[in-house]
DNA sequence: ACAGATAGTTTCCTTTTGGAAACTACTTTC
DNA sequence: GAAAGTAGTTTCCAAAAGGAAACTATCTGT
């Protein structure tokens, strides 16, 4: 059971899954594309779950030089392993949606 | 991504991976059973997070009439249903440990 | 009678987490 | 020159989570 602590803590945190999954499927996104697709979060939490992220490997940050800076999030080689289980964890929420549902 | 949300709400907090994973691998066991097994946890946390997941019907919990009473806690049908999600985190958790160390 | 095991509950406290709002700083467009 | 878009940071606060220790209550064995 340690092998989940470890897991665990690079995943804590109301936002991470969210941010992974979106970055899975939809890659290179600026800090506004991820406000957008991540409903409810705020720009204080995002910019803090990023940087939690980049420290563990699971993303890449690129700082374009363009006119407005923009920066590049996107999900790394590494990241891309916990696709198993996100897709796992979405799978069961979506089963129990339909259970308690129908 | 609210498929995540949905699983998580069942999911979160420090203990309950380690619980139902400690559940899916030994079968009936006390309350004393899991406070050895689940390394670190206190009374208090046990039993709230035995209650959460019992609320949630991911476990049974039975009242034995024995003489110092027992009670016998298990994982549940629906509960079993996670084990693919307990599986992919504890092997990512595993690989993970083998990337730092070798 | 007392120690030890069963299964918790309660209280008190600290730490962690998260959110809202304001602010910085730079550039382009109107 | 003001508005709006880029990407955040900072401050201040509230709520949630978690832990240690003490306590309840019952029963068994010595």
């Amino acid at each position: 059971m340690q092998a989940i602590t470890d897991a665990m803590s690079m995943l804590s945190g109301k936002w991470k899954f969210h941010i992974i999954g979106t970055l899975i499927e939809g890659d290179r996104m600026g800090f506004m594309d991820l406000m957008r697709e991540v409903d409810g979060i705020g720009t204080k939490m995002l910019s803090k779950e990023l940087q939690d992220l980049e420290i563990n490997h699971l993303i890449n940050r690129i700082v374009l030089n363009t006119k407005p800076v923009t920066v590049e999030y996107s999900i790394s080689e590494y990241g891309k392993t916990l696709r198993p289980i996100i897709d796992e964890i979405a799978n069961w929420g979506i089963a129990y949606r339909k259970s308690i549902m129908g």
